[in-house]
DNA sequence: ATAATCCCTGTACTAGGTACAGGTTCAATG
DNA sequence: CATTGAACCTGTACCTAGTACAGGGATTAT
């Protein structure tokens, strides 16, 4: 950033907490615009890159995949009253985690009492191996 | 299999569950063995075989990663009294489990927020997006 | 003997990036 | 103004854990 707010790709990327290649990776897969270009060809960003490139970082971190963040990011560009659209979208994704900690918890119970049942060797066959080995 | 217990790709797979490419992908992988070959170049299995897949996919059920299965498996392979080792990895995959286990109740708290929040497009700008799209 | 099914290898594809190589541009310093 | 070093460019290969072919050979049942 040297006078206005046009921030190079590395200045978008350390501020949002990426990398430089996933900033182009984003721009690949369809989900930040190609930007206008400096005349030596280098990208140039504006704020409005960044708050899309932190809200594709957010759905991120809350496990929300490319796709469906591609689907929420439609509903954006549009504008307009897709309140009802984006909170559908949101409960797909509310039952998808809901599912993945029924499955996870699950996964616990199962290794903590096989680790419980191991008793580090003073047997010789190991309870654990044999939990998951039987024909 | 028509004679004795040996056992085709298929008939492999198909008793543990998987695709006939899953297990070839293992042998790539060196999670399973390179078996005999027929004078035809058919892969030749045994019930050995047939215990050790369903070994690593009761593995992979349990989300271990091919490469903690393959440290698993190495010990099997040496026998001996490793028996601490073994609970060493299922205890490191337990915590890993417990990780994800608390990161995805976070997700969890935040969506359904989000999701109550939002009333379904009575008014204008939708909580949602607002929650994710600030700068 | 022949047909249907299975198996073989090799390659390309998936998601969500990461990691280069080899070459160009930008910004700052002298 | 020239130079240097950092940052940028494109293109490609790699990662995990498989899946999905294509094109051809083997096996099995009738």
């Amino acid at each position: 950033m040297t006078v206005s707010d046009i921030l190079s790709i590395g200045e978008l990327a350390g501020r949002a907490g990426c990398l430089v290649e996933t900033v182009r990776y984003y721009e690949r897969a369809g989900i930040m615009p190609s930007p206008p270009r400096s005349e030596g060809g280098h990208r140039q960003y504006t704020l409005e890159h960044l708050k899309r490139l932190n809200f594709v970082r957010r759905c991120r971190d809350l496990g929300i995949n490319l796709k469906r963040t591609r689907g929420l990011l439609g509903l954006v560009d549009e504008g307009g009253e897709t309140c009802a659209q984006v909170k559908g979208i949101a409960t797909d994704h509310l039952a998808e985690i809901r599912r993945k900690l029924s499955d996870l918890r699950k996964m616990e119970r199962v290794m903590k009492d096989m680790v419980a049942t191991c008793d580090e060797g003073k047997i010789p066959a190991c309870p654990i191996i044999d939990a998951l080995y039987r024909a």
